[in-house]
RNA sequence: CGGGGCGUAGUUCAGCCCGGUUAGAAUGCCUGGUUUGGGACCAGGAGGUCGUUGGUUCGAAUCCAGCCGCCCCGACCA
């Protein structure tokens, strides 16, 4: 039926391929490893914008911008963060190109042109927006300082993916600044809970919030804070991340504060971020082999309406009064409504159109429902038809969504939950990857090497130490070293 | 960066091995008509510097060499 979608039995990497191209999100471009997001993804990613936006502004935070050029001074000042990302950043060397003497109408870079100081394409902008923070803030009245901003940035990575991993990829980095590491940790750990609800509720994707072991740990902070979710391929996906910087760039920029006491202090700092990224963890998590399968709170158009003329001019201006009514109630709801009476398609073309498409409700309204008072409606996700009086329509339309909603979520969770494994030994580890891939929690003695062996070994890492974790004594999977609780191990996107 | 694949109409591809009419098909697009409850049909039409540069040849989409680009798998990656 699905015309020339791959199925995720056959390859699940052409099938998540064939989403994105064919459901309309994004294209290739002429640029390496860089996508043109379609303005049907970038619809479903406003919208997702949008709803983190405001929490982001309900928790206090205001936005601001920064600018996309480090100077590569500014990018080295904190070393470690410095160092995690220098092998993936682009560098702007020259700011001029001449006519080329030895190709007629071609360009080349001007020799002459050649930057005092090169400037590093953000690959995140904590060197920049620290450089920027020594100048705002003097005082404890300063803090705290609670900024966000929506941005691009750059990370030349050697294989990309369709927004998974793409060069430049479009984001939020909330960069934060604290009179005290208390009130920083707060900081991150209220960010995470942001994420996880916006994740979890706008979404429909279950997440495990936790922290990050010392290997996986952003480049420069002091704890990574994440969260965690589960492709349907049984692979882990980071779907956001919160970082506490501890001192750490404050020391490194120099950004010191009075405080009530009039002592002078380094101040503390946290930074989170999600980006397109989480397009790639909602289709993956929820689509099937028809198409996109998009939750309803922030799908594009929630609901399509296909119109079926009748005979009769008759019969066609009543079917369009209705309509119009219909559109009218919907828009008055709040529901996101596509209209789709285009005579030149017939209705079979357009049902397989907007499943691949992933809306989440079709309103099929023809002569025979018309004299019944009623529509069919068909959900995505479950793909059940049913008819429905026209009366209260839309309040019925708004209650399915809902239902709709929840139940994505509840059907991965329950995935998810089936997919979480316990191994208690390394020949359990292995079977378990191969056999029925997902999370597994598992026994670790906390040291980087048993971390990278494991990894070396199975390909799986350490997704994270689950926040409230239950503590129960055993022995590490791999040494047997005694461990005080199990780790969330998985291969990951 | 290693392995594999690919580059011909908007798209998917055939043609290439074995050089030789005006480079094809399907689909999409345009015009007109008939249709419309699960991917309609008829008729007409537009659309190509065959990735690029050079070589071999009377003649290159086809053979040879270089270059460029893209995709997949791996390595890498917060």
């Amino acid at each position: 039926m699905s015309k020339g979608i791959t199925s995720r039995k056959e390859n699940y990497s052409e099938w998540y391929n064939d989403l994105v191209l064919k459901g309309g999100l994004a294209d290739y471009s002429a640029v390496r490893g860089c996508m043109v997001i379609k303005p049907y993804g970038y619809t479903l990613w406003e919208n997702m914008r949008d709803v983190l936006d405001r929490m982001f502004k309900e928790t206090g935070h205001v936005n601001a911008y920064f600018p996309l050029f480090v100077p590569k001074s500014l990018f080295e000042a904190e070393e470690k963060n410095a160092e995690g990302f220098a092998k993936e950043c682009a560098i702007v060397t020259h700011y001029r190109l001449k006519a080329d003497p030895e190709n007629p109408g071609k360009l080349m870079v001007d020799p002459e042109a050649k930057l005092e100081e090169e400037l590093v394409v953000r690959p995140t902008s904590e060197a920049i927006i620290w450089n920027t923070y020594k100048k705002w803030i003097q005082s404890y009245r300063d803090l705290p300082l609670l900024i966000n901003q929506w941005a691009n940035v750059v990370r030349w990575e050697m294989r990309t993916r369709l927004f998974l991993r793409t060069a430049e990829f479009l984001w939020q980095e909330g960069h934060t600044a604290h009179a005290t590491k208390q009130e920083a940790i707060i900081e991150a750990e209220k960010m995470l809970e942001v994420y996880a609800d916006f994740v979890e509720n706008f979404m429909a994707v279950p997440v495990i919030k936790g922290i990050k072991s010392p290997n996986e740990r952003f480049a420069g902070a002091e704890e990574t804070y994440c969260i965690e979710a589960l492709m349907q391929d049984g692979k882990a996906l980071q779907a956001g991340t919160s970082h506490f910087l501890g001192q750490n760039f404050a020391k490194a920029f120099d950004v010191k504060f009075v405080n009530k006491e009039n002592t002078e202090e380094f101040v503390w700092a946290t930074s989170w971020g999600v980006s397109t990224r989480l397009i790639g963890a909602l289709i993956m998590v929820h689509s099937d082999d028809e198409g996109l399968i998009l939750p309803p709170r922030i799908a594009p158009h929630q609901v399509v309406i296909i119109p079926l003329p009748g005979k009769t001019e008759e019969d066609n201006a009543r079917l369009n009064a209705k309509v119009k009514e219909l559109l009218s109630d919907f828009k008055t709801a709040g529901i996101r409504v596509l209209l789709d009476d285009d005579d030149m398609k017939r209705p079979g073309f357009k049902f397989a159109e907007h499943e691949l498409k992933g809306i989440p409700v079709r309103v099929v309204i023809g002569m025979r429902d018309l004299q019944n008072n009623v529509a069919e409606v068909a959900r995505r996700d479950t793909k059940v038809k049913a008819s429905l009086s026209l009366d209260n329509f839309s309040e019925s339309i708004s209650t399915l969504l809902e239902e709709i909603q929840l139940n994505m979520y509840d059907k991965a969770k329950t995935f998810r939950e089936t997919n979480i494994t316990k191994a208690d030994s390394f020949e359990a580890f292995q079977k378990s990857l191969d056999e029925q891939p997902g999370f597994i929690l598992a026994h670790w003695d906390g040291t980087a090497e048993t971390e990278d062996k494991i990894k070396e070994l199975t390909k799986a890492t350490i997704r994270c130490i689950p926040l409230n974790n239950e503590q129960e004594e055993g022995k590490c999977i791999l040494t047997g070293n005694p461990s005080s609780q199990r780790v969330l191990f998985a291969r990951a996107y």
